[in-house]
DNA sequence: AGCACGCCGACT
DNA sequence: GTCGGCGTGCTC
């Protein structure tokens, strides 16, 4: 590759992190740059990060431009990489500085490598030879010619570190600067191979032969619950590390990080670089620069992974690639599936999505041949699939305020009598969802959005689900002053924990929920305690829903399967449907056949049919149908354009002025609606209006969107988003 | 994002 | 008079 190269004061091209939304031209620095090149700019009185993005554009007054003040030592950004923020940035209509800031999120990437004191063996002999000292250097001897920081020197060879230091002095042992930024250990992809199934050994064959392509391609895994998709896609990894290229595995959540490293340890040797919000900032900038001089070989991480500067990517795995916190805000609203397909296909690389329920946008892009499909069908040990069966619950005998039904309870006392867990599923965090003021009838909000306040007796307080607010627990109602009339309505984890403890005194009970650990690595550990049979039964949110493994289970039971059927959410059947079926999934992984129940009140229900027939090419040909029947994803386009402002007229009136003022949109047979309050129509004290555009699948969509939006000016405190493919809109 | 500039209200 | 509120605009 022949880098274009900058002489010093050629123009060049600089996009910096800054907001604004184009380039600034600048004089190449003395020893010029390469395209690519990370640099420190001037930008008014500030020095600023930013890449030299190509040739300067010459239309400032040259008088004012400034030098480049210098190249930073680290590995230029790739022609692929700026492909990719560029098209990145035209797909989801964001800034391009933005972008930017996505793909250099690690701190001190413009500090000199930061180095620290290393020891190794030296070649004098000792003046004189003490027990400690040999310890030293047998240590040193052991590890033929490794190098070890002081402290883990010390504490390997159990002397202080003064031993050390004396034995410095004399040259038996030497010490060195070392970078602290350390290449991640190399892993072997022969090192633990497990034996796979027939089926798996099938698909992870199919898999290889993709990444031998040395090209795009992108297969969706599909597997149930336990049947080793894991070990298949970890083959694909084996044979892109053979093939001397990265490979990044991309998780939903975080907690399943840890679970996943000690699997990877298992097959390859050692620990992979990890990439999340968990991660301490040390540990972010060594996997930054150590992904970008290619001495990190498999990342596993979070969305934002994506944007490390990969120099050689041959693989993207995307596991549960249906879960929605792929598509989220980090200030720049994308969807991690999508975008990792966009790169793959920039680098030549292949995708796996891996999920036991794919999206319906996934499904649909095996149907129009866009992605191989590889299902796994045998699962693997003796275990088989949980049996379902629906709890009627307009049948069951049942108090009110209570949410166990007698044939639930029955199941769970069956399975406590055998010593195995029973999963109690509900996926609603807090005590109780409502707080009732039984003489007014007043509802407990939130006094900066307009959600409702979440009881959370752990807590001993309200508080919002929506922006984290909490208050105490008022004792008079803030609406009509009544005292000791607030009622906790609708059941929460919480609550669920109380009535199952009333109903099996006996029993260990726990409550899974994200809000009860203070971090991530307290969670994984509570986690895993439970799985190696900490509890008997346990009650969960969607965490649950999450893959973890609990050996033991064998029940599952869901509280209120009618959740998120109704409402005029497109993608609510589809959401129902997949966490049903990875609830369900839970249960029975080992050697003990599950049961999975659900409670519901209406048992008829197409979704409901579907889980319990465990029949899902039907249900994702009547869903497809329909969506298609709509023009609605996946076989047409949709935006969300949300307006937010402290001012609730400023909104309304943009709002309303976009929608008349329509003309781009109308010309690519785009239709608007909308404005509407948004689903939270205020938060954080911001009022929020939502506007919906829908357009044919093959429309321009963003084009259209930029230009209808360039027209309005926007007051003072109002921001526009624009929300490609949105994910839920009510 | 910062930071300066500038145009209006309430104080030493 | 002038201190300071923040709305507006610029940064190569």
């Amino acid at each position: 590759m022949t880098a274009e190269f900058f002489d010093e004061g050629d123009l060049v091209a600089v996009l910096t992190a800054q907001p604004i939304d184009r380039f600034l031209d600048y004089k190449a620095p003395e020893g010029g740059c390469h395209l690519g090149a990370f640099v420190e700019v001037p930008l008014g009185p500030r020095k600023v990060l930013g890449v030299v993005w190509g040739k300067g554009a010459g239309d400032f007054d040259y008088a004012k431009v400034r030098s480049v003040l210098r190249v930073l030592d680290v590995a230029p950004m790739r022609d692929e990489m700026r492909e990719f923020l560029t098209r990145a940035a035209d797909y989801t209509l964001t800034p391009m500085s933005a972008m930017l800031r996505l793909a250099t999120r690690a701190p001190g990437l413009g500090d000199a490598p930061s180095m620290r004191k290393v020891y190794r063996l030296g070649s004098a002999d000792p003046t004189r030879v003490t027990e400690a000292r040999t310890k030293v250097l047998e240590v040193l001897r052991d590890y033929g010619g490794l190098s070890f920081t002081l402290g883990e020197l010390a504490e390997m060879a159990g002397v202080g570190s003064s031993v050390i230091k004396g034995l410095v002095k004399q040259g038996s042992v030497s010490e060195e600067d070392a970078p602290r930024d350390v290449p991640y250990p190399q892993l072997d992809p022969d090192y633990g191979g497990k034996e796979l199934s027939a089926d798996q050994a099938e698909g992870a064959e199919v898999l290889r032969a993709a990444l031998r392509t040395d090209a795009y391609g992108t297969t969706l895994l599909k597997g149930v619950t336990g049947s080793g998709k894991t070990e298949v896609y970890l083959e694909a990894v084996a044979e892109c590390l053979r093939m001397g290229r990265q490979a990044l595995v991309l998780l939903p959540e975080i907690a399943l990080s840890g679970e996943f490293i000690n699997r990877v340890e298992a097959r390859f040797g050692f620990k992979p670089a990890e990439w999340h919000s968990g991660v301490t900032m040390t540990e972010r900038r060594r996997c930054w620069k150590m992904v970008g001089q290619g001495a990190a070989q498999l990342i596993v991480g979070a969305r934002s992974a994506l944007f490390l500067p990969f120099q050689n990517l041959g693989l993207i795995v995307v596991d549960e690639e249906h879960d929605t916190s792929y598509k989220q805000e980090d200030g720049v609203l994308y969807n991690a599936r999508d975008m990792a397909v966009l790169r793959a296909a920039i680098n030549g690389a292949q995708v796996v999505l891996a999920s036991a329920t794919p999206s319906l946008e996934s499904w649909a892009n095996v149907e129009a041949g866009k992605y191989t499909r590889l299902t796994l069908n045998s699962r693997f040990g003796p275990a088989v699939m949980p049996t379902m069966t629906a709890i009627d619950m307009r049948a069951e005998d049942l108090p009110g305020g209570k949410w166990v039904s007698p044939t639930l309870r029955n199941a769970i006392t069956d399975r406590l009598e055998k010593g195995e867990q029973s999963l109690i599923f509900l996926n609603r965090r807090g005590y109780a969802p409502i707080t009732l003021c039984r003489a007014c009838g007043h509802q407990i909000g939130c006094d900066q959005c307009d959600a409702r306040m979440v009881e959370h007796r752990f807590l001993k307080r309200l508080m919002c689900h929506q922006c984290g607010e909490t208050k105490p627990m008022p004792t008079v109602c803030p609406h009509c002053e009544a005292e000791d009339k607030l009622a906790p309505v609708g059941p929460g984890v919480e609550r669920m924990a109380e009535e199952v403890t009333a109903l099996f005194p006996d029993a260990r009970v726990v409550v899974l929920s994200s809000d009860l650990y203070g971090s991530a690595r307290a969670m994984k550990a509570h986690i895993e305690e439970i799985a190696r049979g900490g509890a008997d039964i346990i009650i969960g949110t969607q965490l649950v829903a999450k893959g973890h493994n609990f050996p033991n289970l064998t029940l599952v039971g869901v509280i209120d399967a009618d959740l998120g059927l109704q409402g005029s959410d497109l993608r609510a059947a589809e959401r129902t449907f997949q966490l049903m079926r990875q609830v369900a999934g839970r249960a029975g992984r080992a050697e003990v056949p599950g049961a999975a129940m659900l409670q519901t009140f209406q048992p008829e229900h197409a979704v409901i049919r579907a889980i319990l027939a465990g029949d899902e090419e039907k249900f994702w040909a009547a869903e497809a149908g329909e969506r298609k029947a709509a023009g609605v994803p996946p076989y047409g386009r949709m935006a969300g354009i949300i307006l937010s402002s402290p001012n609730a007229e400023d909104v309304f009136n943009l709002g309303a002025e976009m929608a008349r003022r329509d003309g781009p949109l109308r010309q690519i047979g785009a239709q608007v609606y909308g404005p509407a309050p948004a689903p939270i129509a205020r938060v954080r004290g911001r009022h929020r209006v939502r506007l919906l555009v829908k357009a044919d699948k093959a429309a321009p969509l963003q084009k259209a969107l930029a230009a209808w939006a360039a027209q309005f000016r926007l007051p003072t405190n109002t921001r526009l988003s624009i929300d490609i493919d949105p994910q839920s809109f009510y």
